[in-house]
DNA sequence: GCTTGCTCCTCTAGTCGCTAGAGGATGTAG
DNA sequence: CTACATCCTCTAGCGACTAGAGGAGCAAGC
């Protein structure tokens, strides 16, 4: 039943190959089994792993939210407030950081539209980093 | 002139030692002058300058660009367009990033919303990592 | 059968921006 | 004089990969 190479895998997945055995590396994929010349083959089971995983990846969990996410589909019969709960603490992280971002977002953008007169000697941007108290000065 | 320690630089800016060490050792901070007994010593510009790079980091500017703008700084007669681009290439990114993880809370938010009935083996949100074709399997 | 070129293997080291720790020297206060 | 704080250098670790060396195997064309 395991007729993939990992290239093929690597292709319908859309995860490069070092990164598929980094991730046997740290357990987040099983270590594949192997044909006669030591290569490694993966059937439908990894593809639909490795998929879960890029997915997870992509929407910014981390690999180990993604390890316990994964250790829940191995338990069928337990409540998936579990699953729930690590979803949610990611989302409050992501508005967090989106918070973040849109305040810097402002400063930088009110940098930019301060801007300068035509020598570095006068530009707002140097300015503005170099912060409130510094004005006027070598760095 | 220099007769603050790396300990009181630390203070002053809130930039822990080692990363002032670190900064010194990827040339962002020149070397410091050493005491009799080989210890750092920071003059005033050395406060100025690491209060810049940190604002700037907290900014989200990557070590590179304030390098760059670090460098700009040293000639003052020119053009600050180059400090613009810098500024407006790192706004972009910013509103790149915005964008994405925004499109991201989305898809986490109505994950949860979606929520389960009980145990894993009906969980949405395992279902929404496994992707759109991937359903009713294991992983 | 042989060569060419692709894929695969393992292993090590590099990326970024720090952070932590070992092990030792020096400075300061009581 | 004894603590203890602060400093020094050096090495290794973090997360999540990425890149490259050096070598083996495999499939296709001649």
């Amino acid at each position: 039943m395991q007729t993939t190479s990992i290239g093929a895998l690597s292709s319908e997945t859309g995860v490069k190959i070092p990164t598929i055995r980094y991730y046997e590396s740290i357990g987040l994929l099983d270590a594949a089994n192997r044909s006669a010349s030591n290569r490694r083959l993966y059937g439908p089971d990894d593809t639909r792993r490795l998929r879960f995983i890029r997915h997870a990846r992509e929407l910014g969990f981390e690999v180990e939210a993604i390890r316990q996410l994964l250790a829940l589909t191995g338990d069928q019969a337990r409540p998936c407030a579990d699953a729930d709960a690590i979803a949610t603490a990611h989302l409050a992280d992501i508005n967090h950081k989106i918070a973040r971002l849109s305040a810097l977002r402002e400063e930088v953008a009110r940098m930019i539209a301060e801007d300068c007169h035509g020598t570095i000697s006068e530009c707002r941007i140097l300015e503005a980093l170099a912060g409130p108290c510094d004005r006027h000065h070598t760095l």
